[in-house]
DNA sequence: CCTCGAACTTGTCGATCGAATAGTCTCTGC
DNA sequence: GCAGAGACTATTCGATCGACAAGTTCGAGG
């Protein structure tokens, strides 16, 4: 079935698809599910509403297919990058995955605001983001607080969260952070700052 | 005005508005802005929505009135408990300063979800809340941050985001943290190991 | 070339949103 | 103890929501 034989029209179908996904991610993370609506994501695509309806059944398989997206970027990114550092100290190492982990942070804060904006409230999609998404990546992330720092298993679930809050608010409410203390979090600067920072706190 | 003399009427009319505020700080720390109804917070208030659009004119203001509630709050918890603690070296005064700031992480979620709804997006609700409640409590613990922990004043923006995260995501993600880990962050001694967890972190 | 199915557009449905209105009830001041 | 004001209810409005169904366009296979 694979073969290279892509017709005019299937790029066309996943061109339309990709462009709906990657409004719907920027849509969501900054409204949330209730508040972002389908007409407003098909605006930012370029399209109508009834094209989402036609791709993505409902809005809350549209929402799943957006983490679904998010979550792809994610393993992607971080698996590469720390492939790359296997030299130096334990403390070093330790330090540069934090670094990496921010870097990701301020690349992609809808990953965190999705996780706040779902995390609040038990239901269905909460479930289903946990179970398909978060729980894989707190068991890889805890076995490495386990192994190289040295993390006491009961205090994981306070390690995982106080990394994950400290390196991904500033992000998260990028424009709040400019108008209250006048920096811009998103540059780049700021974002190697805020690593180096993190790192330090965590690892002296 | 002042005086004591309530009558039947006005004490009933407070304490329908104290209803009502109280059902939408809840709602709104549940669904953010746009996702809370009026009517649901009628509901939750136990009376029906055109009393809302009577007490407050407009779900803009009652925004802001659960705002204003919210952070009367942490005024009032704050101030206290950090009278209290004025003895013991500058180390231990300060963590004793963060694990109180945890444990009003604790009790009151909302807070910081409300930041975090609010802070993702510019506009005039964000504008608001930063200029009328955010600044004085960050220049106060900025302040706090420069003379007692010896933060340079660069680093003030990336201290504050790291602090106020790793101190309260744990609590404003509780639902998800219970599915994830299995660890409910609602319970006492979860609050205190992770004002003790904190605490240690940011000053070891 | 032509038709057939897919990708896509347009229009509409019932539900629900925030807000405004008119009407009801109850406490208060004279 | 009665008239009036103010707290509260019931109803309705226009706008917008997600979902659906009917049309329109257009590239691919025979």
């Amino acid at each position: 079935m694979a073969g290279g034989s892509t017709t005019t029209r299937e790029r066309q179908r996943e061109a339309t698809r990709e462009r709906i996904l990657e409004a719907a991610v920027e849509t969501f993370a900054e409204k949330g599910f209730t508040g972002a609506s389908t007409r407003e994501i098909a605006r930012r695509a370029g399209t109508n509403q009834g094209l989402i309806t036609y791709h993505f059944r409902t809005k809350d398989e549209l929402w799943r297919a957006a983490a679904d997206s998010i979550f792809e970027g994610l393993g992607v990114q971080l698996a590469g990058r720390l492939d790359a550092l296997d030299l130096g100290d334990p403390r070093e190492r330790a330090r540069e995955a934090i670094r990496v982990y921010v870097r990701f942070a301020a690349a992609h804060p809808e990953l965190f605001r999705i996780m706040v904006d779902e995390g609040r409230v038990a239901g269905e999609r909460l479930a289903w983001l946990v179970d398909t998404h978060l729980r894989p990546r707190f068991d890889l992330i805890a076995r490495g607080m386990v192994e190289a720092a040295g993390v006491d298993a009961s205090l994981l679930p306070h390690a995982f969260y106080a990394l994950a809050g400290a390196a991904s608010l500033i992000f998260a409410v990028a424009p709040e952070c400019r108008r209250l203390t006048g920096l811009d979090p998103a540059r780049v600067e700021a974002v190697e700052t805020h690593a180096e920072f993190v790192a330090r706190l965590i690892v002296p």
